[in-house]
DNA sequence: TTGTACGCGTTATCAG
DNA sequence: CTGATAACGCGTACAA
C-alpha cells in the first residue's frame, strides 16, 4: 500500500534511479525533471524505505541507547542530552531501559546490534561481574568489528575494548562533599552506599572512605541503592542504631530523598539535628525540603558530548577516556552539628 | 565485515535458506544440521541484519515514541510503561523528543514513518492549532494506508483520524482539586495555566473554571506553563497583586514547585498562608515541601497500555477513545485558608 | 527435511 | 543529465 521509488518514477516518466537522485540531491538532475519527480513523489505521499536504504547504503540513522531506567531523572537527562544532539543530525535514537540488569544490557546490545545502528551509548555505572564484564567486552568487539562505535557515557571504560568513555570523577565528588561535612564540624558521617557491585557506588564510596581516613575517622557504611526506598530504610537502620550519625552522605539524590523522608518519620529537622548530602543534583534536588546539598554532575552536557561523538561530530580515537568533573552544590541540608 | 547468512551457509555446508529456518524456527529442521548450522552462526559471530529482515518480512520490530521532553516525568514515566511493554516482544523503542513544538513532531512522524515502525505513540497534550493538526491528521492517515498503526497516550483523538486514544480526564481532575480547596474554605482560588493553546492546559483549566463557576467564584487565572520558572513567575504575579489568593491550582506538578518557591521567597508559609495543588503526581511530589497535594495520573499504566496496543497485543477498534480517571491525593500542601 | 530462486526497495556503478 | 542493472541480506513459495 505503500509507494515505491518504482511507483514514483514510472508516474514521472522517468527511471528510479533517478528518482532517487532528486531525492538524495547527490548527482546533478535537470530542473523540469526534477520538478515532475517532486510533484509525482508528493501525488503518491511516497515515504522512503529506511530499510532498504540502510540495506543498500549499508548506512543507519539510528543510535542505541541503553539505560537503567528511562524515567529516572538521571538517566533522563543524559537520554534527552544524547538525543537532542542526534536530533541535530536527523539520528533517531532507540532507548532501551534495563532496569539494572546486565543481561538485559547485553541483550540490548545484541539487539541494537542487529539493528546496524551507527553507535551505541551505554549509560551510568556497570556491574562490576567479571563474567558480564568480559561478555559485554566481546560484544563489544564484534561491534567495532561490525562498525559500531561504542560511547559509554557516566560509565568507567571497558577493558579490552576502544569504546570512548566520558567518565564522571565520582570519587573526587563523594570525597569533596564529605570534606565539606568535616569541615562543618561532623565526625560521625554515615553513607549510604549504592546498589552492590555497581561501578558508580564503589567510586563514591571510595571518596567518601578517603576524605574520612585521612580525617582519622571511622567510616559508617551501611548499604542501600539508588532509589528513594533503599535510602530510607538504611537511614531508618542508620537512626535506630547505637552512634547516630549526625551526617549522612546519600548515594545518589534520590536515596537521599529517602534519608529526607526518615528523618522526618524520626523526629529529626534537617540541618538541625542531621544534615544529608545526596549525589547527581537533578532538577528536584532543589524542591526537596530541606533544599538539597549535592554534588551535581553534568548530566545533560555528558549527554551531548556522547551524542556529538555518536553522530560522528568529533574525532576520537578509540579507547579514549574523559573525565568530567562534579561540582559541590551548596543548599540547605547540611550545616553544622548539632551542638552536645 | 559482517557475516551474513550465506557465510553462515557456506561454514555450515547447508543453504542459506535453512540457516534462515533455524534461526527463526518456523520450520522443521534436522536436529544435527540444527546443530551445524549454530555452530557456523557462532564461530561466525553472525548477527542477523534487521534491515534486510524487515525488507524481505516487511516487519519492522521499532515502535516510535514521541514526547516533549524524556527528561520530564511526565513523560519519562510515560515512556517508561510503553518500553516495558514493548520490550515483552522484543521490540525497540526510539523515542523523540519535540520541546513541545508542533512543528518537530510532524518532523518525528515523517521520521519514523520512514522506518516503517510498528506504531507510533504519541504522548502528552497536542496543540490546538487548526493547521498543525490538519497536517497531522493527514500524516496519520497517510501512516494508516501504509499499515502503521497509531495510539495517542494522555491526549485527545485527532479528527479524521483513527488513532486508538487513550486520554486522561483532566476536567475532571482539574475540578475535583479545586472542589477540595473550595471544600477546604477557599474562596480566592487562582489558576496558572499551562501552555497556551495546549489541549491538556485547556482541559485542565477548564475543570478549574467549572468548579469555580458552579460555586458562584470568579476564576483568577494567570498564564503560567509546564515548567517550574512558568509556575514560580506566575507566583510571583498572583503574589504581588490585589486580592492575593489563598490557594493556587498549577497546571502540573513542576509549576506547582515553583509556585512553592515563590510563595517561600514571599515568606508565605504553605499551607497555612497559602495552599497550592499540582497536578500529575510525578515521582518527586512526596519530597516536595511540604509534601505536595496532587492530582495522579497513571501515568506509567498508560503507557503499558499504550505499548500493549502497540506491539499488536491487544485488539483496538480504529479511532476508539479510553479515558483514564485521574485521583486526587491528599498531602500537606492544602489546608483551610488562613483565619481573616 | 532441504535447496533454488525470486522479491523486498534502495543505492551505486557504468554506459550512453 | 539519465537509464539499465547489479548488488545489499534475508524470507519464502515452490520444487525436490
Amino acid at each position: 500500500v505503500a509507494a515505491t521509488l518504482a511507483d514514483v518514477a514510472a508516474r514521472a516518466g522517468v527511471s528510479s534511479a533517478t528518482v532517487s537522485r532528486v531525492l538524495n540531491g547527490n548527482y546533478p538532475v535537470a530542473e523540469n525533471t526534477r520538478a515532475r519527480v517532486l510533484t509525482a513523489v508528493a501525488e503518491l505521499h511516497y515515504v522512503v524505505n529506511a530499510h532498504a536504504r540502510a540495506l543498500a547504503a549499508s548506512t543507519s540513522d539510528v543510535i542505541g541507547v541503553v539505560v537503567n531506567d528511562i524515567s529516572d531523572p538521571f538517566f533522563g537527562s543524559m537520554a534527552a542530552g544524547v538525543q537532542a544532539e542526534a536530533a541535530q543530525e536527523d539520528l533517531l535514537a532507540v532507548i532501551c531501559s534495563t532496569a539494572g540488569s546486565p543481561q538485559e544490557e547485553l541483550r540490548y546490545v545484541r539487539l541494537l546490534l542487529r539493528q546496524r545502528v551507527r553507535c551505541i551509548v551505554l549509560t551510568g555505572g556497570h556491574q562490576e561481574d567479571p563474567g558480564y564484564l568480559r561478555e559485554l567486552a566481546e560484544l563489544l568487539r564484534h561491534a567495532a568489528d561490525a562498525g559500531t562505535a561504542v560511547v559509554l557515557c557516566g560509565r568507567p571504560t571497558v577493558p579490552e575494548t576502544d569504546a570512548v568513555a566520558l567518565d564522571f570523577d565520582d570519587h573526587w565528588g563523594a570525597r569533596e562533599a564529605t570534606r565539606h561535612l568535616l569541615g562543618l564540624g561532623h565526625r560521625r558521617i554515615a553513607c549510604v552506599q549504592g546498589p552492590a557491585g555497581n561501578s558508580t557506588a564503589r567510586a563514591r564510596l571510595a571518596g567518601y572512605r578517603e576524605a574520612m581516613t585521612a580525617a582519622g575517622l571511622e567510616p559508617q557504611i551501611t548499604p542501600g541503592g539508588f532509589d528513594r526506598e533503599s535510602g530510607r530504610e538504611a537511614a531508618l537502620r542508620l537512626l535506630a542504631g547505637e552512634s547516630r550519625p549526625t551526617a549522612v552522605l546519600a548515594a545518589n539524590d534520590l536515596a537521599a530523598f529517602g534519608v529526607l523522608a526518615a528523618a522526618r518519620d524520626h523526629g529529626l529537622r534537617v540541618p538541625d539535628d542531621l544534615s544529608v548530602i545526596g549525589y547527581d543534583d537533578i532538577a528536584f534536588a532543589a524542591d526537596a525540603f530541606p533544599a538539597l546539598t549535592t554534588v551535581r554532575l553534568p548530566l545533560v552536557e555528558a549527554g551531548s558530548r556522547a551524542g556529538r561523538v555518536a553522530a560522528g561530530l568529533v574525532p576520537t580515537a578509540g579507547g579514549t577516556v574523559h573525565t568530567l568533573r562534579p561540582e559541590v552544590i551548596l543548599r540547605d541540608s547540611a550545616a553544622p552539628p548539632p551542638e552536645l
